[in-house]
DNA sequence: ATGACAGGCGGGGCCTGA
């Protein structure tokens, strides 16, 4: 007997760009918790303040430029920022909070997965951080609480997952070896929650800027919710607010959402 | 094979993204 909990990923690319668009999208969906990636701006630079004033807390991870992930909760958090494991690594891809309700916690990450495309040695930082995630992961799921990992993962887990399989063969987002590593972390014992809820064709949730791929729906399916059994034992309904890439001067990637009850 | 778009930085085009 708890309270449901709205829990939703979105790769806004630039905050700051994007602003508007998160204030109404907040306002319709209602989100309780939602993971930003993207947010391509130091901590400072973020809009808090007319995000607070709809209502949320805010957690960022920032960086200047690239990368950069943030939470923002209906709810008490607590949050903390990196993924364990390499003190070089300095890119802002990582935010993990405990938010609690009238029912309990739930622990959710924000996660922007690196891409990995651009040459061998990006490649290997890719992996690695597949590597790394999977590690943390693994201890969270010891705390056997219930866990969110939402984000930008860069990763076409199946073929189904993209319009036309054949144009990502050689991309670093559907080689074999990615696919593998996020095999691996899902077989510790995650379910994603979209394909818990559907088995429906053309869900995706990236849709390029080029080549009119919106308007012929060349889509992938690459942010993901991924739950612990504590969290995937609650999920209520899990789905895709693909109309917002029809909004002006959009995202590349739509919010996808989970309720959990 | 390349670029098609978009954003950041910074005041040029270049880097990055997926």
């Amino acid at each position: 007997m708890g309270m449901t909990v709205r829990i939703a990923t979105w790769n806004v690319n630039s905050v700051r760009q994007r602003l508007e668009h998160l204030l109404t999208w907040l306002k319709e969906a209602e989100p309780d918790v939602v993971c930003l990636q993207e947010i391509k701006c130091l901590n400072e630079a973020f809009p808090r303040l007319e995000i607070e004033a709809a209502g949320y807390n805010v957690a960022v991870h920032g960086q200047k430029t690239f990368n950069g992930v943030a939470i923002l909760s209906r709810l008490p958090m607590e949050a903390q920022a990196g993924l364990p494991g390499d003190d070089e690594d300095t890119q802002a891809r990582y935010l993990e909070a405990v938010v609690s309700h009238d029912g309990g916690v739930v622990r959710v990450a924000s996660i922007y997965l690196p891409n990995g495309n651009g040459g061998p040695e990006k490649y290997a930082y890719k992996l690695a951080w597949m590597q790394r995630l999977r590690r943390h992961a693994a201890s969270l799921l010891q705390l056997e609480e219930p866990l969110v990992l939402a984000g930008d993962y860069n990763v076409i887990p199946e073929p189904r997952d993209a319009k036309t399989p054949a144009n990502w063969t050689q991309d670093a987002l559907f080689l074999p070896e990615t696919r593998t590593k996020y095999r691996k972390l899902i077989h510790l014992g995650f379910t994603d929650a979209v394909r818990a809820t559907t088995d429906a064709g053309d869900v995706f949730t990236f849709w390029d800027y080029t080549a009119g791929a919106w308007r012929r729906n060349e889509g992938i399916r690459i942010d993901h919710l991924l739950l612990s059994p504590q969290a995937a034992d609650r999920l209520r309904s899990a789905s895709i607010d693909s109309h917002v890439r029809g909004w002006d001067k959009p995202s590349d990637h739509v919010p996808v959402r989970i309720d959990l009850g």
